[in-house]
DNA sequence: TAACTAATGCAACATTGTTGCATTTAGAGA
DNA sequence: TCTCTAAATGCAACAATGTTGCATTAGTTA
């Protein structure tokens, strides 16, 4: 995605343009599928850490990325589609952890959902998946 | 569930029979819903710290417990089913969290899911809700 | 360019989870 | 029932992850 996409997000949402905010989108931006948290550190390692989780905040809060939770421990994120709101992320999506190189995906969810179970209410969902991604299994032919 | 029982599953799995294993289990069983760690730090305070992560991993090695994950932050925990397998749980549900009174639920799955994308193999996956729950969507009525 | 507010960096702290090691205890066998 | 051994426990220390306060810097608007 082209820096100036990225500013124009950011102002989309009142948020300000800095050199740290664009770094780390672009981060997450280049990296297939979502990005740890670690990875996100690493990169931006001349970034402060206090500095990068309150980025990782302003930009969840303005809704143009995402938390991709998948594992227990590490926190993965992604970046938002256009249509996502600030506050009403609308994910109809799979979150996708690959069992051998174990990058996470974001993959799209091909069928309705019918959820409500009793006198329970589902308002919102998330899918964790696991398994096999496109690019392992076709290795292994 | 009566004490025997909870000392049968272990036995079932190896597992020696130990206060604090049943003192764990029966915190859990009793808890409705799935039971964040933090609760369970607190029913079980004077069992060491140290003692409850690995008492914790011990019984999910074993089977007895699965995490509820659902939350970012916070951990949870719910009985296995009957028929749970040490390392190949077979939880054909969804973790609900209710937006108002924040309790975790394990609810069934009605519906047969078709996850697979593209060339990508699904082979396990987990449904996080959210919404209300029945107890506090029938007390607005 | 000036002024205001948000963002940043640093230090300190809080929480959560882990490791090593000495001690205790559950369970199997004599 | 007693003995023995490995597993479980408690404690201390450490490691990783996330948060708060505060002084300084930098984006934005007029």
């Amino acid at each position: 995605m082209r820096e100036e996409d990225l500013k124009q997000r950011l102002r989309a949402r009142n948020l300000r343009i800095t050199p740290n905010r664009l770094d780390l989108l672009t981060a997450v931006d280049r990296f297939v599928g979502a990005i740890p948290h670690t990875k996100l550190q690493a990169d931006l390692a001349s970034m402060d850490r206090v500095t990068l989780y309150r980025t990782i905040n302003s930009l969840l809060e303005g809704g143009l990325i995402h938390r991709a939770s998948a594992n227990e421990q590490e926190t993965y994120y992604a970046l938002c589609e256009d249509a996502c709101l600030a506050d009403a992320h609308q994910h109809q999506h799979i979150h996708f952890k690959c069992e051998n190189c174990s990058k996470i995906y974001c993959l799209p969810l091909q069928q309705d959902l019918h959820l409500n179970t009793g006198g329970f209410k589902v308002k919102a969902f998330e899918i964790l998946a696991s398994g096999q991604c496109e690019a392992c299994a076709s290795q292994e032919k």
